[in-house]
DNA sequence: GCAAAAGTGTTTACAGTACACCCATGG
DNA sequence: CCATGGGTGTACTGTAAACACTTTTGC
């Protein structure tokens, strides 16, 4: 039975099957001290649907009507954060029947991206109260909604998604250590990786670039800083490339 | 703005939000004659929208307001097809405003692998015409609404995941051989592999076992027939083990 | 001169790749 | 006995992994 063409060409009725909203959520990472970091909100108080009151949640939003996914999602991060120009991707929808306690709504998943250093949380224009949270103490916490299963998901998605493209730099500022790089990738993938062969791997792929700059007023030897050189990485990916840590 | 809270707490008039359909459509894989196909369905004729009209189309359908997005694309296959315990994958949504021309439309897209064999199209039950159709023969194809992108998405999604998973033995008969399998995978991939390395990793991986039993009425040499393990293949994984092609 | 992190090379093992011939069966 | 696809081994190459010490700076 097709119901979608029967309700657009026939008369029944099937505002049934319009009694569903939908929504994105963003899982906002960002790496910080050598931690990996994800963005929260903590649902209120006075403009909210008193549910889950208190509880953390991923950001999220109705899509408006005349509104691409990908647009809603990057609403919604530029609202919370006020940054543009970030790494967004689509991981999958999620559509329980009774995954909302007031009503049907799917919501699809993104996962974004920002350097946290650029980045200020404007916690009056959109939600009470914003703040970041590793991973591991998401673990800890309950979250609204199915946050926490969709949370490992999206932690999933990138984990996969970072072992062959070189999204990591969307993390970090433009110019990094290659200690600052390992550290990220360790947080990522949850686990250790060994300094001498990380170097040389990434290194070895020729689109990071050396600078020939120092850090400074550190208190120890100064590591050099290296960019990515996203023109570099293309002319490989075209010349049969393949990334993969 | 929370628009999602507002529209089930305030008593304002979030209608709009709920004039969107939405929908899952199912690439429905099989391997046949060392081709790898997928079912598409012609665009017809008296119970549709005359949209399209005559066009090929990947099979779907509305997600009925109490059924999980799974379920709705399991429900498709099986209308279409008639078998049940079907390998069954989502691969992400599509949402663009204008894809669909009567109205908003957002879809989430499924591959499913079904072992051609066992299956009968029942054209009378859902489709008023379905056929399988070779990959290359859909990229000279025009589909109906964006399904050309979305095939594209989904065969790349299937490319990817068979070079981490085991799932390509979904798409054989429960005896196969290692040609069958090498067929396979090199229509999956789109290209060629080498016979010895192939069938040296094949085996190095330890859940195909050999059943000692050989084809059957071919012009010549018969080939040695095997099977999957799904329990070994489970042990393995449990042990750390990660698959690749 | 000491604390702290940066930076660097070599060896070993394993996996990927390339490659060509004999085997078993039906007709 | 011929046509057809099935089945096998070896050498080479390159990448992954394991591993420890020296260097540079600030204090």
């Amino acid at each position: 039975m097709k119901l979608l063409e029967k309700m657009l060409s026939a008369s029944s009725d099937f505002s049934e099957y319009f009694a569903t909203a939908f929504s994105v959520d963003n899982i906002i990472f960002g790496f910080d001290e050598a931690d990996l970091k994800i963005l929260l909100i903590r649902r209120g108080l006075e403009r909210q649907t008193p549910i889950y009151q208190h509880m953390w949640a991923l950001p999220g939003d109705l899509v408006h009507p005349t509104e691409d996914l990908d647009t809603a999602a990057y609403r919604v991060l530029e609202e919370l954060t006020g940054v543009k120009n970030v790494y967004l991707e689509q991981v999958k929808a999620f559509g329980a029947v009774k995954r909302h306690p007031v009503g049907r709504v799917i919501t699809i998943l993104y996962f974004s991206l920002v350097k946290i250093s650029r980045y200020e949380v404007m916690p009056n224009s959109f939600a009470d109260e914003a703040q970041w949270h590793t991973i591991g103490s998401i673990r800890q916490l309950a979250l609204a909604f199915d946050h926490n299963d969709i949370v490992e998901t999206g932690f999933n998605a990138l984990k996969q998604r970072v072992r062959v493209a070189p999204i990591g730099f969307e993390l970090l500022p433009p110019k990094f250590t290659l200690t600052e790089l390992q550290q990220l990738y360790e947080a990522i993938l949850e686990r250790t990786l060994e300094k001498r062969n990380f170097r040389k791997k990434i290194l070895s792929m020729d689109f990071i670039v050396d600078l020939n700059e120092s850090q400074e007023g550190v208190a120890h030897r100064p590591a050099r800083l290296y960019e990515f050189n996203q023109a570099k990485y293309e002319k490989l990916v075209a010349n049969g490339f393949n990334f993969e840590i």
